[in-house]
Parts: C-alpha cells; structure tokens; sequence
DNA sequence: TCCTGAGTAGTTTTT
DNA sequence: CTACTCAGGA
C-alpha cells in the first residue's frame, strides 16, 4: 500500500452491493449479478482490491471467463486501475489455461510439447475419416451426433470406458469415442473439450503438479459462472482444493447455453459444496429505464427454480415498450426500416440500434429491406477470419511444419492446390498407414524413402521438408509467407476467378503473423501461433469504423447494451422456439432467452410479431408470443390494433375457393391468418380450412393449447 | 478433376 | 426457399 488511501479511489463509486462483493474476505463467494449490474466492474475490481491491499500478488490468482473477449476487457480495465503488468497473469478462459497449463506440463500430460488444437470442423473430419476406416454407416450414425455425443461425454468428465453403453448402438458409439482418441493421441492433437478433460486429469492424476497449482492460487475467480459445463465445475473445484477460495459471479436468469453442456444447477451445487456463506445480489441495474426492467423482471418472475432477483433502478420509467403487429414478415421488415429512418434523422446513430431475433435465418428478410432503403447494417455470426478456408489450408501447411503427424491437416492439403494425388494413392496410403499404425507423413515417407522431388505423394513429401527445413530460423511472418507462397496456395487462388479476396486473405495472415510476434515479445513460436489461430478465431468478420446497425441473434447479444432495441420474430414457434418445446427445461430456457434480450435496451424498446411469416419456403401462421403476453399492458404501446397486408409482400388468400364474393363477404370472413378467441382454447389463429360455406370447419392454431379443427356452426369463434 | 444436379435439412455457439 | 452435401458423369 504505497499510496495515501489506494482502496477509496478503487472502491469509489461502489453501490453497497457491489461494495460488499469487492471487499468480501477470504472465503468462497457467490455473486448474483443480474443484467446491468456492473459485474464485470466487480469482477476487476475485487482483483486490483486484492492486489492493492496486498492480500494476494498477480501471480497468486485465477481469472477464468468463456470468451477472449471478455478476458482481454478483464485485463484491460485492470490495467487502468492497477500500476501492473497484467500480461503474466492467469486470466483466460478455461481452454486457455487448460492449454497452458497442458504446455507447462505436456510431458506429464501424456502429449507431445508441439500438440495442435483441433476447432470444430478439423474434429468433425477427423471423425469422419475414422468412421470411414471403421465401416461405420453414417446414415445410422451421423458424423456430427457422434462428434456431439464424445464432446457432451468429455463436458461430463467422461471417457469412453467410463460411460454407459446398454444397447447396440450406444456400445457402437462408445467404441467410435474410443478410437477417436486413440487417433487423437497418435496424430498428436486436441480438440476443445479435450483441452478441459487432459487438465482435469493430469491435476487429479499428479499430486505435486495438483499441489503446486492448489498453494499459489488462493484466490480464483469466474465469470459467467452460469454457463460452466459439469467438467469445468469439476476443474475448478479440483484446482480450489479445501483451502482456497472461489469467486464466481453470475446470473441465473441468463443462463442460455444448456444446449451446449452449461448447467445452471452448477450454481446450487456450488453453494453446497463451497460452503457459501452468503449470496451478494446485484439488483441495482444501471443501464435500462423502468419500463424495460418492470417488462423483463415481469417476463422471468415466470419461471420456476429461479435464485431469485429482482432488478431495479433509480432512472424512471422512460417510454413505454413498442409492440407492433405485422401482417406478415415483410411488413414486420418494412415497419423497422420505417422507425430506424426516424430516429435516425431525430439524431440516433445507427451503431446505437440493434436488431435482435432468434434465430441467423430471421435475418434475412431484415437484411433485404435495410438494403433496399440504403441502410448501412453489420450481421454478427458467420465464418471467422481463421475459419476461412484459404486460411485454414495455409494453416495445415504450418501446422504440418510443426508436426507431420498431424493426419487432419495432411489430408487437408495432401491434393491442394491439386498436385496428382487422387482417391486411389490417398487409400493406399490409409491402408499402409493402418498397416503400420503410423501416421499418414510417416507411411508417405516409408513409401518415397528420401525421396526427390516430383509428382504426386514424393513430391509433397519433398514439399513439406523442404518447407520445413527453409522455416528454421525464421521469423514467424516469414513462415506464412512460405506456407502461403511455397505451397502454391498464391498460385493457385491467383488462377481462380474470384481469387482476389483469398489473396487478401493470405495476406491478412502474413500480417496476423507480424502482430502476433510483436504482441508477444517472449513467446512467439510457430506451435503458439497456431494456437492462437485455434482457440482465438478471431472476431466475427463485421466491417467497424462505419455507423451501422447492428444485426444479431439473441444469444450473439449477450452482455451488450444498445440505446434502441428491436426484437422481432415473436411467435409462437419462433420465440419460444418449437424445438424448444420438447427438452426438458426447454421453455424456461426460451424465457430467460427473451429476458436477456429484452434487459439489452437502455431507452427504446420494440417488440414486433407477424401473423405469417415465410419458413421453410412455406407460408406460416403464427401467434403471438407467450412472452409478449406475460408483460403487463401497462408498459406497452400498442402501435397498431389490426395489421393491414398495406406494406406486406405476397399476397393473401381468402379462406374459402368456391364462396360467392357475397358469402366471402358476410358468412365467409374468415381467412387464413384471421385472430380469433375461443372461450376454451383462449386465443388463436386460423391456419387452414376445410368444406363450404355451409358447412365448414377451420383449423386453428391455439399456440400452447395446440391446434385444433373447428365446425364453424358449432364453435363460437370470435374475430379480434 | 471438376462440375452439376439431386437430395435434404432447416435453433441457439464459444473454445 | 436456400444453402449445403454428396454422388456420378463429362
């Protein structure tokens, strides 16, 4: 403590909450922190408090978050409250320090220091090419639920010996998982959750290594607590031991990524088994006005099993939420291009607003109108700068440099750019490799002896030991250039027709390259490059710099805030999702969806459904959201009562082909898309029909009451 | 080897 | 409807 009063400053500013979380004393802790609460403010400024106070130094402390985002604002934020060099500390995400950890002790670990990461599509040809060399039928066994089915295993802590298998396919299954690790362990590669399940057990496994880890971390803290998977909960407590203390901060309520192993239940377990005291709620929010809390506080009071929050603020109540009724989805697309262009000639800066809907396919129609009024938008989501194909290949051929062995990235570009090496010499060499249980560089060698250079299989050895050799010595940048240039990846994209931005591409790499190494003084070897290129893919491509809106799905927009949000698509079917419907826990999870959108707007919020929207190339009717219902009237501004085909696309047909003009009229009112309420069934819309007019019975859609077929003379159906 | 056409599936995503 | 995969022919 070298300064007068180093915590006042630090601590200024802190509601009591956040004051109580920061400096709360050496015990594990549990931080509810709900949306807009300043918890990534907590989070670094419980670290540099420690620091500060001398309870612990940078090196004696854990920071684990989900995405390098979030890490590098971690670090960035506390490096502007902290005279310290943050760049040694360990604050990462898990797989980064999982990989970090594995590097340190790859010896221990079973892996060869040089261990490549495998990301999603490299995993998803490896088991491809496996089920391939074991006869697997990928009808019966589709080569990505397998690969779905080995990661959730590896999420749980699970090896293939460990898991249950009763019946033919699952033993099946079990026994793909085995091989695929064993594959794994000979090409020398990982792939994500790998990461995880190495650390896991080389810390369970090694006592001195666990030891080492457990005595310096006395402090360890995690964001986004409520997306941890069953192995990460089980990482951390293992690296906790009985003496140090964990501090997790999250939120149940924004718990959104089950589908991909996360369990909220991490949360109540974590109070049992770490013994914590007391929870600290973060309900004071400092980003939304009134309204927009009362809607989301009113929306997820719905939910069961909840901790329990209940978000406030001293702002006031602000405008009421917007809701429009569309008549179909081009409408919807057209009222949003209609409001943008108003606030945005009132002065709002288009980066401000942000269009958030539930799933990528929505964003289509969205996408025609914004460009059809000259609107500038950026699409979040897509393909990634490291995940581009051109890139990935001049990726195999480094990664090759680093490690021939490595199976995936030699069949990646064995044959490209193409160089005579067909199916047949490419079997051959699958069968001499499986021969020999060797890699496919080491049967390729086998065949060619020390082959000179020429075509075909000799030609791509002497290629790759050439590159090889010529990469000794040299300086990262001057790598890529080989394994752009020397490959003939250049040559070949400049062939192509539309090669101009695969160059560019390439390029782009070689300047990825020089930032690296001058980002990273120490170490900047060509195996951390590429892991690098692995574990940090990079931003979604998304041009900055110009005043555009922003394009997103819900779950794309978690933890960002924008002054005008527009949610769209709420229907049944699409918000909550149908799909959702059939998992357990599904709805509450579709919930909490909504509520993280709508706690994404601090001043202006729209919420807009469409009585039909194009799906599938079809033509679907919908109902409006349960989750527009579950907010009170009070906070809403209906903009429109009956929505009017007047700005809609495709046009509408009227329920009934052999009526009159008189009968369409007067007894034949009903059209498709027609709302209607059943004192039974509650709302609803009419989706079909059958009969004449004397005789007629509907279909009508009851959203969660389901559909049902109506007799019209019977049923005392009311238009609303 | 490359291209074309048939066929199919079609939430959400980070590492 | 569309985007992507895969098999088979030029």
């Amino acid at each position: 403590m070298n300064a007068q009063h180093p915590s006042t400053s630090l601590l200024e500013g802190l509601n009591d909450k956040q004051l109580e979380a920061v400096t709360l004393p050496h015990q594990s802790a549990l931080i509810l922190a709900g949306a807009g609460s300043g918890k990534t403010r907590v989070l670094t400024t419980r670290i540099a408090w420690l620091i500060q106070t001398g309870q612990v130094s940078p090196n004696g402390l854990l920071a684990v978050t989900f995405t390098n985002k979030a890490a590098k604002e971690m670090l960035t934020r506390l490096s502007a409250m902290l005279p310290i060099n943050v760049r040694g500390m360990w604050a990462g995400t898990f797989h980064g320090l999982c990989n970090r950890l594995l590097r340190a002790h790859h010896r221990e670990a079973l892996l060869p220091a040089t261990f490549q990461i495998l990301d999603t599509a490299d995993q998803l040809s490896s088991i491809k090419r496996l089920m391939k060399q074991m006869n697997v039928d990928d009808e019966k066994f589709p080569p990505k639920q397998v690969m779905g089915y080995i990661n959730s295993c590896k999420e749980e802590g699970l090896r293939a010996n460990a898991v249950d298998a009763y019946d033919a396919h699952s033993q099946r299954m079990r026994e793909i998982f085995e091989e695929y690790d064993r594959q794994c362990q000979r090409e020398g590669v990982v792939d994500f959750a790998e990461l995880l399940l190495r650390c896991y057990e080389l810390l369970s496994r090694d006592a001195s290594i666990r030891q080492h880890y457990q005595s310096r971390f006395k402090y360890i803290l995690v964001d986004e607590f409520q997306d941890t998977n069953r192995l990460q909960y089980l990482w951390l407590k293992l690296l906790a031991g009985a003496d140090n203390c964990v501090f997790a901060v999250g939120d149940d309520d924004q718990s959104i990524y089950a589908f991909r192993g996360a369990r909220v239940g991490n949360m109540r377990d974590f109070e049992q088994d770490f013994n914590v005291r007391n929870i600290v709620k973060l309900e004071q929010n400092y980003r939304s006005h009134g309204n927009i809390l009362d809607a989301a506080n009113a929306i997820i009071t719905h939910n069961r099993n909840r901790l329990g929050k209940n978000l406030w603020t001293s702002a006031g109540k602000g405008e009421p939420i917007r809701v429009y009724q569309a008549y179909n989805d081009i409408d919807e697309a057209n009222f949003i291009v209609d409001e943008i262009k108003s606030l945005h000639s009132e002065g709002t800066e288009l980066s401000e607003i942000a269009l958030l809907y539930r799933s990528n396919a929505q964003s289509r129609v969205l996408e025609h109108a914004l460009f059809s009024a000259g609107l500038p938008y950026r699409v979040y989501g897509g393909l990634r700068f490291f995940e581009r194909a051109e890139i990935k290949h001049a990726l195999a051929y480094l990664r090759l440099i680093a490690n021939p062995n490595d199976d995936t990235a030699l069949l990646r570009v064995i044959n490209f750019p193409t160089r005579g090496i067909g199916a047949r010499s490419l079997e051959q060499l699958q069968e001499a490799a499986r021969a020999e249980d060797c890699s496919l560089w080491q049967a390729a060698i086998n065949k060619v002896g020390n082959g000179r250079p020429g075509k075909g299989v000799e030609g791509f050895v002497a290629l790759i030991r050439q590159m090889a050799e010529e990469a000794t010595g040299l300086t990262l940048p001057e790598m890529a250039e080989i394994a752009t240039t020397l490959s003939g990846l250049r040559t070949h994209y400049q062939n192509e027709k539309e090669g101009e931005d695969r160059i560019a591409n390439l390029d782009e790499l070689i300047s990825a390259a020089v930032t690296f190494v001058n980002n990273n003084e120490d170490a900047g070897t060509l195996t951390d490059f590429l892991t690098f290129a692995s574990l940090e893919a990079g931003e979604h491509q998304a041009e900055v710099g110009r005043d555009a809106l922003q394009l997103m799905t819900v779950h794309a927009a978690k933890g960002l805030e924008f002054r005008t949000v527009f949610i769209s698509g709420l229907e049944e079917g699409l918000c909550p999702h149908e799909q959702s419907l059939y998992e357990t826990n599904g709805l509450e999870e579709e919930r909490r969806l909504m509520y993280v959108a709508v706690t994404r707007a601090r001043q202006r919020l729209y919420l807009s459904h469409a009585q039909s929207r194009m799906l599938h190339g079809q033509v679907r009717y919908g109902i409006s959201s349960r989750f527009l219902d579950e907010i009170p009237e009070a906070l809403l501004k209906r903009l429109n009562t009956r929505a009017s085909p007047g700005r809609g696309g495709y046009g509408e047909s009227p329920v009934s082909q052999t009526a009159t003009s008189s009968e369409q009229k007067n007894s034949m009112p009903w059209k498709i898309g027609q709302a209607v309420a059943h004192s039974k069934f509650g709302q609803g819309v009419v989706v079909n029909y059958e009969g004449n007019a004397n005789d007629m019975r509907v279909q009508v859609n009851f959203g969660s009451e389901g559909m049902k077929w109506l007799m019209l003379e019977y049923a005392k159906l009311e238009k609303v």
